[in-house]
RNA sequence: CGGGACGUAGCGCAGCCUGGUAGCGCGCCUCGUUCGGGACGAGGAGGUCGGAGGUUCAAAUCCUCUCGUCCCGACCA
C-alpha cells in the first residue's frame, strides 16, 4: 500500500527541515515573495490572536492602554539617539520615493518605535501630572534580516511594544521588571513554556537601553531562544529627543522610559518546545481549537452518529469551548486522527456507533496519546478537567526538560563539553569582561543570554577572576 | 555577508551529463463504493521548467548574470 499523504520529517532525523515541514503542513504560514516575508495563516494567525488576547488583558490589568504610531519614521529621528541608530542600521529598509519623487529625507520603516514615540510623546509629556504614561502599540515591524526562518525570524514581523514614561528611575526600573514578570506569567501559564528570567549582558542590550531584562526559552534541540524583553531605558532617549516635564519643585527634568516587546517569534518557540514527531502540540489555552470531534460513520448509521456528533458539537458550544467537528465524507477516520494531531489539537473527541450504544465518547489527549472513555452525560466537566490537566501537563514536560537541560560547569573545558555535546543552559561566573564573553563565543558559539537576578560569586573558568554567575547557551 | 547545495504542477521529485513536442507519486476536481489510526476504482484539470540575456535551425537541458530557498559560519526579537 502506498503512503496516503506526505509524512512528517521525524523531529530526531532532521530538526530543521521538521520545522519547516510542520509549518507548511499544519498550515501556520507560507513564504512571501520578498526574503523574509511570509503570510501567517489563519490557523497560525488564530494562535496569534490567543497570545494577543491573553497578553493585551495583563497588559490592561496593569494600567496600560493600546495605540498606534506611524510605520514611517524620518532619518532624523532615528539619528538622535545614537547607540539606537548605531544598532539598527544595518537592517534598515528606507522609502526614499514617494509617487515617483524622490523624497526631501528617507524615511526608515520602523524597525521598533522608541524614535517615532519619544517624538510624541515630547510633546505628551509637560507636567509630573502627565506621568506615568503607559502606552502599547500592536503593530509590524520591519528589520532587513539576512537569514531568515519563519516566526523564529523573518523580515516583517508581528509583535506588541510598550513605551512608558516615568517620573523617576525606581518607577522606571520597577515597570521594566513589572513586563518581564507578565512575560513571563504569560509564557508559564498561557504557552507553557518555563522561560528563564534575568538581565542581558551589555553587549547583549538593546540598543540605547541602560539595562535589558529577557526571557529565555530552551528549545527542544537545547538551543535558546529570546523569547521576550523588557528595557529600562533611562533617561537616554528623553535627553536625546528632548522629552522635559515640571515636576512638583517646578524643575524642567528629564523623565525615566521602558519599552518592551514580545512578538510572532513566540510561535516559533511554541513550535520547538512542544512540537513532535506527529505534529504541533498546543496548549489548551492558546490553541484555536481546543477540542475535535471526529465522527465514526457506517454507511447504515451515518445519519444518527452524524446527528449525535453535532448535538455533541452544539453542547460543548454552548459550555463555551473552542470546539470543532469534522464532519468531512471524503477522509477516513485514521486520516482525520493524523490531521489533527499535525495541527496540535490538544483533544480529539471519538463518537461512533459503539460509544452512543454505550452513551459514552472516547477522549484522546494530544500530550500523552492516552485515551480514555467518559460518560456522555458528564462531557463537559470531564473535557474541562482532561483540558486543564494537558495544559499543566505540558508545563510540567517542558519545565523537567529544561531542568534536566540546564547545568553548572566547574572547568571552562567542562563548559565546553557540555555547549559541545548536550547543549541546553549552562551556568558559570563570569568576570564581567567583554573580551571573555567575546572568547567564549569565539570558542564554543554560546553566548550569554542572561545574568540570573540571583546575584551568587564565583571565580571565571575562563579568566581566572572572580565575577557573578552568568547562564550561557547557544541560541537561535 | 562568506562557504556549500538546490530552484521543473499546490507538495515531493525524475528528466539536464549526451539540446529535438515536459513526466511520476501525492494532493486537487467529478462519479461511485468506503469509514474505530493516513480506504479503493474510474474519469479529469493543472506547468511561459525562478527571472533576464546569450549560443543554436532548435534550450528545462549548454554559457553569463540575477532573484529566491535550504544547510554551515559572521550580525539580530
Amino acid at each position: 500500500m502506498v503512503e496516503a499523504t506526505e509524512k512528517l520529517t521525524k523531529k530526531s532525523e532532521d530538526p530543521s527541515r521538521w520545522y519547516l515541514d510542520l509549518i507548511r503542513m499544519a498550515k501556520l504560514a507560507d513564504y512571501g515573495p520578498v526574503r523574509g516575508t511570509f503570510a501567517i495563516r489563519p490557523y497560525g494567525f488564530a494562535i496569534w490572536e490567543r497570545i494577543q488576547c491573553d497578553l493585551d488583558g495583563r497588559f490592561k490589568a496593569t494600567g496600560h492602554q493600546n495605540a498606534y504610531f506611524p510605520l514611517l519614521i524620518p532619518e532624523s529621528y532615528l539619528k538622535k539617539e545614537a547607540e539606537h541608530v548605531e544598532g539598527f542600521d544595518p537592517e534598515l529598509a528606507w522609502v526614499t520615493i514617494g509617487g515617483r519623487e524622490e523624497l526631501e529625507e528617507p524615511l526608515a520603516i520602523r524597525p521598533t518605535s522608541e524614535s517615532i514615540i519619544c517624538d510624541f510623546y515630547r510633546n505628551w509629556v509637560q507636567s509630573y501630572r502627565d506621568l506615568p504614561i503607559l502606552i502599547n502599540q500592536w503593530c509590524n515591524v520591519l528589520r532587513w534580516e539576512k537569514v531568515t526562518r519563519p516566526f523564529l525570524r523573518t523580515a516583517e514581523f508581528l509583535w506588541q511594544e510598550g513605551h512608558t514614561v516615568h517620573a523617576t528611575a525606581e518607577e522606571a526600573r520597577e515597570e521594566a521588571l513589572k513586563m518581564l514578570n507578565i512575560y513571563r506569567d504569560c509564557f508559564y501559564e498561557a504557552m507553557a513554556l518555563p522561560v528563564l528570567t534575568g538581565i542581558k549582558s551589555p553587549s547583549e542590550r538593546f540598543a540605547g537601553a541602560v539595562e535589558t531584562y529577557t526571557c529565555e526559552g530552551l528549545m527542544g534541540d537545547g538551543r535558546a531562544l529570546q523569547a521576550a524583553t523588557s528595557h529600562d531605558l533611562g533617561q537616554n532617549f528623553a535627553r536625546a529627543f528632548d522629552i522635559t516635564f515640571l515636576d512638583e519643585r517646578q524643575e524642567r527634568v528629564y523623565p525615566y522610559q521602558t519599552s518592551w516587546g514580545l512578538s510572532t517569534r513566540t510561535i516559533g518557540g511554541l513550535i520547538l518546545v512542544h512540537g513532535d514527531d506527529r505534529g504541533l502540540k498546543i496548549p489548551p489555552k492558546l490553541a484555536p481549537v481546543e477540542a475535535v470531534i471526529v465522527p465514526i460513520w457506517r454507511g447504515k448509521n451515518k445519519a444518527e452518529v452524524r446527528k449525535e456528533a453535532e448535538a455533541l458539537y452544539s453542547e460543548l458550544k454552548g459550555s463555551g469551548f473552542r470546539v470543532e467537528v469534522d464532519l468531512d465524507e471524503e477522509h477516513s477516520p485514521g486520516w482525520k486522527f493524523n490531521e489533527h494531531e499535525l495541527r496540535g489539537v490538544p483533544v480529539r473527541v471519538e463518537l461512533g456507533p459503539k460509544d452512543i450504544e454505550k452513551g459514552q465518547v472516547v477522549l484522546v489527549r494530544r500530550d500523552t496519546g492516552e485515551k480514555e472513555f467518559v460518560g456522555r452525560r458528564g462531557m463537559p466537566e470531564s473535557l474541562r478537567a482532561l483540558l486543564a490537566e494537558i495544559q499543566e501537563n505540558m508545563l510540567h514536560q517542558a519545565t523537567e526538560f529544561r531542568n534536566a537541560n540546564t547545568r553548572r560547569a566547574e572547568t571552562y573545558q567542562k563548559f565546553k563539553e557540555i555547549i559541545e555535546e548536550k547543549r541546553g543552559f549552562v551556568i558559570i561566573p563570569w568576570d564581567g569582561t567583554e573580551e571573555t564573553e567575546a572568547r567564549i563565543k569565539e570558542e564554543t558559539k554560546a553566548t550569554i543570554r542572561f545574568l540570573p537576578f540571583e546575584r551568587e560569586e564565583g571565580k571565571d573558568p575562563v579568566s581566572g577572576r572572580m565575577g557573578r554567575t552568568a547562564v550561557f547557551a547557544r541560541a537561535y
